[in-house]
DNA sequence: AGCACA
């Protein structure tokens, strides 16, 4: 019945095969951009240690969300690697913090001795880190993966793509467009190099996936800026 | 393969 290693649900994710050339920061922003679709993102949490690398942790603020990402998101190719999804094995210390749980050392067990005699100074320290995590908690889902120009034109099944690396092929995109329902093909013209056609059966589709998508980095200068393409 | 929060 648990397909995901007998891992009960939460509202955390663990993504694991992902590609480890991708830089931490990149990697952290795409992923939010790409699961911000599934709900409110609290963290994501992503480390290059050699125990650590290709691996992540995206923290929703409803278990649902964690449920559907899961579900939908599996083998999805990102940076040319399917991701394989589990539900996170223990509650992140963000989701703690929120619920006001959370606990900073003593117990974990995989803490080493060095180091004991500073622990009152880092606390402070590790109380001024809370800020910026907690911090993502308000804001709309994916605010920063958008660029708010697709309100100004009309909805349409055809979506115009913009801000792509000049190396992108329709291939690229195809694979990021066609997890969504309705998707009918890319087109992208020789002439015009960073831009990109995508098109859907129908307007509500086409606005589900430039939702899902916007600001999408393909790079670091190339987040996505998705429109609908004029009539 | 690998389940952390620097």
């Amino acid at each position: 019945m648990m397909l995901s290693g007998d891992i009960p649900p939460n509202q955390s994710i663990y993504v694991k095969n992902l590609n480890e050339k991708v830089k931490k920061e990149e990697l952290k922003r795409s992923l939010y951009c790409l699961f911000s679709q599934f709900g409110r993102i609290l963290d994501v949490v992503a480390l290059k240690t050699s125990k650590l690398r290709g691996q992540a942790w995206i923290c929703f603020s409803e278990i649902t969300a964690a449920s559907n990402a899961v579900r939908q998101m599996q083998n999805f190719p990102f940076y040319d690697k399917p991701i394989r999804i589990q539900y996170a094995k223990a509650k992140s210390d963000c989701i703690a913090k929120a619920e006001g749980t959370f606990v900073p050392k003593e117990k974990k067990k995989k803490q080493q001795e060095k180091g004991e005699r500073k622990r009152h100074a880092e606390d402070q320290t590790a109380g001024a880190a809370n800020g910026p995590a907690a911090q993502t908690n308000g804001g709309p889902s994916a605010s920063h993966c958008k660029t708010g120009a697709q309100e100004a034109i009309a909805p349409n099944n055809i979506l115009f793509v913009q801000n792509l690396p000049h190396e992108t092929t329709s291939i690229m995109l195809q694979m990021l467009f066609q997890q969504y329902p309705g998707f009918r093909e890319v087109r992208m013209i020789e002439a015009k190099p960073g831009i990109a056609f995508v098109e859907f059966d129908d307007e509500d589709e086409s606005a589900i996936a430039m939702q899902a998508l916007q600001g999408f980095k393909v790079t670091p200068q190339n987040p996505m800026e998705i429109t609908y393409a004029k009539k």
